[in-house]
DNA sequence: GTCTATATAGCGATAGAC
DNA sequence: GTCTATCGCTATATAGAC
């Protein structure tokens, strides 16, 4: 009984993982660049150096490989450590680390092309945008939401609604300069700038919500 | 010499304006709803009912009548006075006003699809999207701008930069409903919600730059 | 200037050989 | 399971009549 042996395994020749991750990592870059409709089976095929009826084999149809390609960047995305701060460490100082943490995650190139393709693709599938949010912004947001209870419980800080203070925090770190690298104004934002953005955003922060 | 009455005008018969502004309108929409890519030169010659080979005349290519749509949307979007408030207003009030009106014509269908469409043709044209945030973001920043100033020169706000703090307040009203909206996620936000998110907004507004 | 009809090209998906 | 070759469809842009 040859083939018995291996249990739970679809009958027939295993597909090549290997290719699979080449595919899914082309559709990765090329929809992230072209968006949805401006990227061709055919390119995402040529890109991962395999056949375009490889690429249906392994997701079926075009619609089914961008949704692989949305879950794998969220997954890719999400940082480690961003609220991890050294106990000890002054208010001010602490939420200047996480601010630049998080201003860099949302501003990187990577980020930047997920948030496109997600708007881009608003109303073709309601729960793909569900899925981002619990993915990314959500999961993000109730994390510092924890670290700002934690501030007010050791009277670093005073907060009426803590939740609506971390989307306030989120919020003001993007800016405007986020919008406009969304639609793509390539002008090279100077680092003294986001520097200086950072610090406004952290000073607003504290006198409304500091003590004293 | 008939026709030589009429000065500085391209020979042959006048194009119809109104045929003109059907099809600007028609693009308008069909753009904002369904994407460039999603918007096909029959669709729009239909909807405007009017030939394909008529669209091209007027505009040349595809290109050229998306970016006449643009402009045309930015002029239309523009708010007439969003920043008149009745003198003697208490700031608290004034700054209710202001963040409601902003709310609104940010959430506006209108509002959001032109986002869209700048966001989807990220990397396309960088001057569309300078011509985009001349006329909207920029100069509605700018006029809260001198307001705040005002404010401050009456002794009702206490505010080291008052062009960051435009910038945080308008962040702040977007809040992260802006970017759901954006994604399409189609949960209608209850309207107890919306004004829960501004007042909250005002009070850590005036917080920070509160006078006492 | 406006219309109907068409040339040309590119994409998503599939058939059949190995 | 993977490949090459191809079908069917749609879209942009144009030619020629009125």
């Amino acid at each position: 009984m040859p083939g018995a042996a291996k249990k739970s395994q679809p009958p027939g020749r295993p597909k090549d993982l290997g290719k699979r991750d080449a595919i899914l990592d082309a559709a990765k870059r090329l929809f992230a660049t072209h968006g949805f409709d401006g990227t061709s089976m055919d390119a995402i095929a040529k890109t991962a150096e395999v056949s375009k009826l490889t690429v249906y084999s392994h997701f079926g149809d075009k619609d089914a490989l961008f949704k692989a390609a949305v879950e794998s960047k969220c997954e890719q995305q999400m940082p480690a450590g961003l609220f991890k701060v050294p106990p000890g460490t002054p208010i001010r100082d602490a939420l200047l680390a996480i601010a630049q943490g998080f201003h860099g995650l949302i501003h990187s190139p990577e980020s930047l092309s997920l948030h496109r393709m997600m708007i881009a693709n608003a109303g073709q599938d309601a729960h793909l945008a569900e899925l981002f949010f619990d993915a990314g912004p959500r999961k993000t947001l109730s994390d510092f939401e924890r670290f700002l209870h934690q501030a007010v419980a050791a009277k670093q800080l005073d907060i009426p609604d803590p939740a609506r203070a971390a989307q306030h925090f989120f919020c003001l770190l993007k800016g405007i300069g986020h919008l406009k690298l969304l639609c793509g104004c390539a002008k090279p934002v100077p680092k003294k700038e986001v520097a200086a953005h950072i610090d406004s955003v952290v000073d607003m922060f504290l006198r409304a919500y500091g003590r004293g």
